[in-house]
DNA sequence: ACTTTTTGCTACTTTTTTTGTAGCAATGCT
DNA sequence: AGCATTGCTACAAAAAAAGTAGCAAAAAGT
């Protein structure tokens, strides 16, 4: 299993445009779910699993091998983690939330 | 055709909280690169689509549609165009650049 | 006014992703 | 040993995305 790799082919340039890849990975579904909620601390694959309400065993499954290999998550004893890199991505997004408070208003 | 609305079950929260949505939304195929290839400035359809590389006429049309009910995105006379809050999201993802090039470095 | 080009799609089929459900092997607890 | 939990895998079904062709409307050119 790959995950969408900068400097090869991926949704959005084809000459692996390291945004580009970036965006292949993060937009699929789950994965910013997964980093987001990830954020909430380390955890085992079926917590995880319930704490993204809905989301099927074979998706997470492969989300979180996509993840561990474009080095944003770990596993470590105390089950999946955010690596230094995940985290800075959750640091990232962090600004949609109050963002997303104030769009959701006008629905 | 509707998009992922804060308050109706999206994926990744059966209440459709706001982020999520706005995960779900932006978690689909090709839409944070039609945000980022908008923000170069307002064009047609077919221009837009030149500039995706490789987007296929049916998804970036209902991504369009998506995100123009989103409130992303509007029609002006010179084409597609991002609205006030699709400059906003623009401007959030924008930190993404720098991060995917030195994330890069390490495939 | 009429031809040509460009534009914004739609229609349709194929391929890929995601979902949903069942369940099994490995580990840990009692 | 027996039972529960965990981390998945298998498989089928549904949904999303891709790929290709082409048409109707508008714009441009002559």
């Amino acid at each position: 299993m790959s995950f969408p790799t900068p400097g090869k082919p991926v949704r959005g340039s084809k000459s692996g445009n390291h945004l580009m890849a970036l965006f292949d990975l993060l937009g699929r579904s789950w994965s910013m779910g997964i980093i987001w909620r990830l954020h909430e601390g380390p955890c085992t694959f079926r917590a995880l699993q319930e704490r993204c309400e809905s989301i099927s065993p074979s998706t997470l499954n492969k989300r979180l091998k996509e993840l561990v290999q474009a080095a944003m998550i770990k596993r470590t004893l105390e089950g999946y983690a955010l690596t230094k890199k995940g985290e800075e991505i959750f640091q990232l997004l962090h600004p949609l939330e109050d963002w997303a408070r104030n769009w959701a208003k006008d629905f």
